[in-house]
Formats: C-alpha cells, sequence, structure tokens
DNA sequence: GAAAACAGTACCATTTTGGTCCGGTATTGA
DNA sequence: TCAATACCGGACCAAAATGGTACTGTTTTC
C-alpha cells in the first residue's frame, strides 16, 4: 500500500492535540496522555517537529510545547516532509543524478509530475482543517478534477 | 519520503517498454533487455502485473508478454494498485478497525479524503501519457487546482 | 520429445521502521 | 543555591519490509 510511514501518522494526530489547546504550553506527558500514545514515541516526534519549525519548545519547569504558527499556517505536506523528507514518489523525483537510466528513462518526468500533484494535494490541507475533523472541500475538489481528467 | 517501492517504479518502465510495442508478445528476456534490468527481477514483476490483469501472459515457445488492454486504459494507479494493494495513506485509511483510537480519532476523515485525491491523481495518469514522457497537463491541473485552494 | 518460456514458491541479505533508553542541559521556584 | 521538572541529542535494538535470486514445475511449439 503507497502510505506514510505510521510515525506520521501518529504525528498529525499529535499536531492536532496541540493545535485544540491554541494557548496553552503542554508538556510531553500532557500531549501523550491525549493523543494516547508511548511518551517516548511522542517525544521523538516532537523532537522532528521542533527542527522543523513547526513547534516551539520550552525547557525547564513548565516547559513544554506549542504551535510555531496559526494552526491554518501549517498544512498536511510541512508534517509529511518533517517526518519523512521532501515528497517525491521516487528516487529520481528526488534526486538528480541516482540513476545511470535517467537519459533514457521515459517515466521520470511523469513521475515528477504526479509527486508535484500529490504535494499540491497534501498542502491543501491544513492542520486547521484537519483538527474540524470533518472531511474538506479543497481535497474533495481536487479528486473531482484528477477523476474528470482521467 | 513519501513515495512507492522501486519495484513500483521499475513496473512502469516495464509497461512503458511493452507498450511501446502494441503489436508483439515480448519475452521476459526482451523487456529485462530493453528496460535495463536484471531478468529474475522483470520476472516477478511481470507475473504480478499479470495476476491484476494488466499484462496477457502466452506460454511455450515465442511465449511473452503483452498489454491486456490498450495504454489509454491502464492508469498510473493501475500499477501502484497491482504492485502495493490498495491506495491509502494510513492503516486506517484502507481496512477499517485495526485502530482502537478510531472512534476519537479527529483525523482518520482527513487522511481518508487525503488518500482519495491522491488516488485520483494516479488514475489521471495513464500509460500512453507516460509513454509520450512529456509532463502530462491533467495532474498539472490537479496541482493547480490543489495550490489554488490551499 | 526437446527446447523455450512462463508459473509458483521459497529463500536470504539488507535496509527501514518503530520503539526505547540514557546522560546532558536549561529553567523554575523554594 | 539547589533540587525538581522537562526538553535535547544521541545511541541502540528488535522486528518487519524490501529487493533480489534461485529452483522446480508446467505449458507450448516445432
Amino acid at each position: 500500500m503507497l502510505r506514510v510511514s505510521r510515525l506520521t501518522d501518529y504525528a498529525t494526530v499529535v499536531m492536532t492535540c496541540i493545535a485544540a489547546h491554541p494557548a496553552d504550553v503542554l508538556s510531553t506527558a500532557q500531549i501523550a496522555d491525549e493523543a494516547r500514545l508511548e511518551l517516548p514515541t511522542v517525544s521523538k516526534l516532537l523532537k522532528l517537529l521542533g527542527h522543523a519549525g513547526l513547534v516551539e519548545s520550552f525547557r525547564g519547569v513548565n516547559g513544554g510545547y506549542r504551535l510555531a504558527r496559526p494552526a491554518e499556517a501549517i498544512s498536511l505536506a510541512d508534517i509529511v516532509e518533517a517526518m519523512e523528507g521532501p515528497i517525491g514518489m521516487t528516487e529520481c523525483s528526488v534526486a538528480q543524478g541516482q540513476c545511470d537510466r535517467q537519459s533514457q528513462c521515459g517515466v521520470s518526468d511523469s513521475w515528477r509530475s504526479v509527486s508535484g500533484a500529490i504535494g499540491g494535494v497534501l498542502r491543501a490541507m491544513t492542520l486547521a482543517q484537519m483538527l474540524a475533523g470533518r472531511p474538506t472541500a479543497p481535497a474533495k475538489d481536487a479528486t473531482q478534477v484528477a477523476q474528470a481528467n482521467a
């Protein structure tokens, strides 16, 4: 199955938990409890999300995490890229020159195009929409357009 | 990186090779040679593609493989699903009831929506378009729509 | 009936993934 | 000042997935 890693899935859960308390700084323990995930796992996730600049961290007593910017300004693509690196469906969609068949390969352009379209789908879904928890219009529109063109 | 497996990538190369000779039945050896892939690997790919009904196989001397239907009627989604199973970005996008947090999980609907949109992107790209080897309009349109809505 | 070519299955090495733990450092507040 | 809280940065390990290969069987042609 074409899918994101389980940690990426967890990361979206964690991010929505944090987004649900916009005013507070939540400790790893609080987040783990709310997301119903193991504490060390959540700790690892938050570390990566922090490096990507999606959450702010505060050390010391009463420390914890908070969104680095409003939930409307964080997309699913941001979260996926924080966890898995650049979005690209094949090796050669991301790193050029890896594949010695590049010159005569007819499919790399197609894959690059598809990767771009999928990136667009992920950018269209914001954390705020995920928090609202209902199927969102933008992604549905993209589906319909793609299907209409198929 | 969010990506398909290398075998799926190879499968698209193999399929375009076969599609490039619509009138012929090609042996595994011929296809491996043209795709510049190892023969046992190509053999494995063709077996899976055959099970999915994307290629027809012929046994015996002068046997080999041929597209089961025109290249216009085979989508990238068909190939990806043949190699990796149903398209879904998370476990719970495909198999219900796996996750005991389903009831209070706010993100599963969003992931399902995104998975649907990505399926649409993959369905919009046909083997004929990949064979033509140029960036295709439909996928680009989907990107633009998604970005416009973001 | 011999050779060509696909079919099915099993196997193994490598990499990735998921998950855990530990020592270090910054902050707070008594 | 100092102890408690909590994040930081690694390292580490077991389990699963992936990629690749080999072998034996069956079908078809000549």
